[in-house]
DNA sequence: TGAATAGTGAACGCAAGCGTTTAATTGAAC
DNA sequence: GTTCAATTAAACGCTTGCGTTCACTATTCA
């Protein structure tokens, strides 16, 4: 269990409330225990009382710390999305040709995506979407297109070096991305299981492909 | 309101039962409204009373007639997936250079899958498959496999005549829906608006990449 | 030490909603 | 017309679960 909700940066030297102040710890116990129920069992199907249960804490604290079960589904939802912005990063890319990185980080995003609790987590955002729009918007930003810039941007610089012909780094980022994705994400979300062997098949023929529209003679003359 | 839940085909001439028969009118109508509830408010958000009230129906009947929740759900799921079937053919294919019958394709196929009802649809099947994997499993058959096996045919039959070049039909068809998807698809779902002029981008985009990857000197030849 | 605030456990009020029962009515078949 | 099953409205029992209250304890600051 990690350690979520550090929405409070220690409010900068301002007057210290007097009394007790509110434990972070269990803060952090109450939201992570509830993003498990939210995106495990759905938010309709997933009781107050057993969230606080499972996190080892009164009923009456998180309604003190939280107000309501909307507030607490947001609190969870924005914790999630926290943890997903630090546990992908395109800083580390992999050496070797053309061929190789995009291969390595069709892997890597896959491996990212296909997560079991990402499934989740996207399957419960999706269906309170529709309740309550703000939450599908916060995800998108957090998430999706945060990807799609750090991988455009990959893109475009190998485009300056020659390495790459591309017009619209952007549409070639979400056309990689959707062909190593292909039909397994659907799959995955309507519960079949990963097959890795068609999963890296995916990922060669959207190299080829991608390398075939975009490919340079420099990255041609790479080839094996 | 269309009619459903056809599950009955008048028992061929078997002895009929005595007294008063099912009323397959009032049958339709409850699988239509409580499809309609189950895929707009969610599994556990739908009341029985409401979909009786508003199918115009007693609540007993549709217990009489179904059992119990789950069992409702799992017709409604099953008359969704039979208007599915009918509603998409790859029958009409037009005519024109390969560039045009592929984007003409690309149109038709996101103009079905963007269809409102449709994303409602995917986002319910995919929260409750969770609860029941048999729910997605039966989806996916209805669904999407069968469309991909039917454009995949396509793929080939192209191929054959030589206007593509192509290995595996199956992925190439993979590929293309998923290029023309992008990722319109995954904004969708999480509620960020339709916008025309990005999706004829992608459209055209996906037609670009595809050719440069399995176009034959022909189909380069028809090129504008 | 005392004031202020947080946390706990137990109980309560209340509403929603599933599934059932009952008594009465309607409608098809024989 | 008789018979039998479907339909109905209304009520009931029951469970779940939200949000609150209360009396009490624990922790921190002044």
């Amino acid at each position: 269990m990690s350690i979520c909700g550090s929405s409070a940066p220690e409010k900068k030297s301002a007057r210290r409330k007097a009394g007790r102040p509110l434990d972070a710890a269990k803060r952090a116990a109450i939201v992570d225990t509830a993003a498990h129920h939210f995106f495990h069992h759905g938010y309709a199907a997933t009781a107050i009382e057993q969230v606080a249960s499972d996190a080892g804490v009164s009923k009456v604290t998180i309604y003190n710390q939280f107000g309501d079960k909307r507030a607490l589904f947001a609190a969870a939802v924005e914790c999630e999305c926290e943890k997903m912005r630090g546990h992908f990063s395109m800083d580390a890319m992999p050496q070797g040709t053309i061929r190789e990185r995009l291969i390595a980080l069709g892997e890597a995003i896959l491996a990212f995506l296909l997560r079991p609790e990402m499934m989740q987590f996207e399957r419960r955002i999706a269906a309170e979407t529709v309740h309550d729009p703000a939450i599908g918007a916060a995800f998108l930003e957090a998430g999706p297109r945060r990807m799609k810039h750090a991988f455009a941007a990959w893109l475009k610089h190998l485009a300056a070096q020659g390495e790459l012909a591309l017009d619209d780094p952007m549409l070639a980022a979400e056309q990689f991305v959707s062909m190593c994705k292909g039909m397994g994400d659907l799959e995955h979300r309507f519960g079949a299981s990963a097959c890795p062997a068609e999963r890296d098949r995916r990922i060669a023929g959207a190299v080829e492909v991608f390398l075939a529209a975009y490919g340079t003679r420099r990255s041609a003359a790479q080839n094996p």
